[in-house]
DNA sequence: CGACACCTTGAAACCCCTCAACGACTGTGG
DNA sequence: CCACAGTCGTTGAGGGGTTTCAAGGTGTCG
């Protein structure tokens, strides 16, 4: 029981799971302040791997270390839990994403959730933001070919929706983007536990 | 805060989410034993709906009962932090299923991973087990409409691998089946919490 | 300069959706 | 008892969103 999980420092990463004709489905990129492979430890199981995007710098912490501090301090454990749960929230959103809405859509939502993350850290605005992606990364992603991940960029910068071009996400109209996307941020929780 | 938590006694439910042209994404299904509306309470925004699937039964419990709980019994909130992270790890796999399979794969895949949970609860096997879903209900969790699931499941009875009628999951073979839909259950882990 | 990764575009094929219609069954009220 | 509505399952035809295949362009790096 040597796992260990991490926080990502700064850079990117991207955890994934594979199917078996080579495929693979990006369940998620984690940003600096994010947890990686949180959820490997608890569950004794690798059940997804994670890839680095950008070079990348971690902290790491002892599996050991956590529990006992969960013992120590139960607000941890809540504070981890909370966490957790919103994590899952966002899966949720992106099974959403994926199920029930057409390319376009799908990739505007996708360019306005990582923005809004990115926000949260300071590494972006309303404006745009930094964004080392590749278009087969975003493919990977939102469940697309990586040919119809090009097509559809260039509608949404077409229409002066958003312009993804040199590693930056530029937003054209962020209201009528988000109208578009039909983006509701509600769900990235940040009013924190509930603690008393 | 006077929300609350529930545990199905009997029955079984969906959670979903809706996109505003009226189409909806169901996210799980919950069975005897699942709890209903966790992540809600942790989260305090309500970012999903959960619908009765058959009649049910629950088992309440009090969100500040619950709290308590996890200060005097640091275990327990590792244990919910466990049970959250099982969750999430399914929501993934219904991730992959939707973005990287095919519709006949997609549906196997979630026939089998339905038989697996109702087997752990007594409700199934490796031959067959009761289900109350209606192919409507299959369509909105599978990102697919109803008629292609009516065609698919006749597809999947006609190769003989499961039929799927008058409420009951008949496996014709299992291990085709599984083979078929790259069903690997180990994301479903049982093992528990990491507990020395 | 060549190798490589990534972006771009076109053409054809395919999977899945929408629309439409009908049958089987259930419950309900007359 | 029967007509009726409602839900669910089934099947066909046509259309559209995406994929695959293919090719070429640009930039970077050794």
């Amino acid at each position: 029981m040597d796992q260990a999980a991490y926080i990502l420092a700064s850079g990117w990463a991207c955890s994934y799971k594979l199917v078996e004709d080579g495929q693979r489905q990006i369940v998620d990129f984690q940003i600096p302040g994010d947890f990686l492979g949180l959820r490997s430890v608890l569950l004794n199981v690798s059940d997804h791997s994670i890839e680095p995007v950008t070079d990348i710098e971690v902290t790491e912490i002892h599996v050991a270390d956590l529990l006992a501090a969960f013992a120590q301090t139960p607000r941890l454990a809540t504070a981890m839990l909370w966490a957790a749960s919103r994590d899952e929230a966002m899966v949720v959103e992106h099974l959403v994403n994926i199920g029930r809405r057409d390319a376009a859509a799908r990739l505007a939502h996708f360019l306005l959730e990582l923005g809004a993350r990115l926000a949260l850290v300071g590494l972006g605005s309303k404006e745009g933001y930094a964004c080392p992606l590749t278009q087969y990364l975003l493919a990977d992603a939102l469940g697309l070919s990586a040919v119809h991940v090009n097509r559809v960029l260039r509608q949404l910068r077409e229409r002066g929706l958003v312009t993804f071009r040199d590693g930056f996400v530029a937003f054209g109209d962020y209201d009528q983007l988000a109208n578009f996307a039909q983006f509701e941020p509600s769900y990235m929780d940040q009013t924190g536990p509930l603690l008393s």
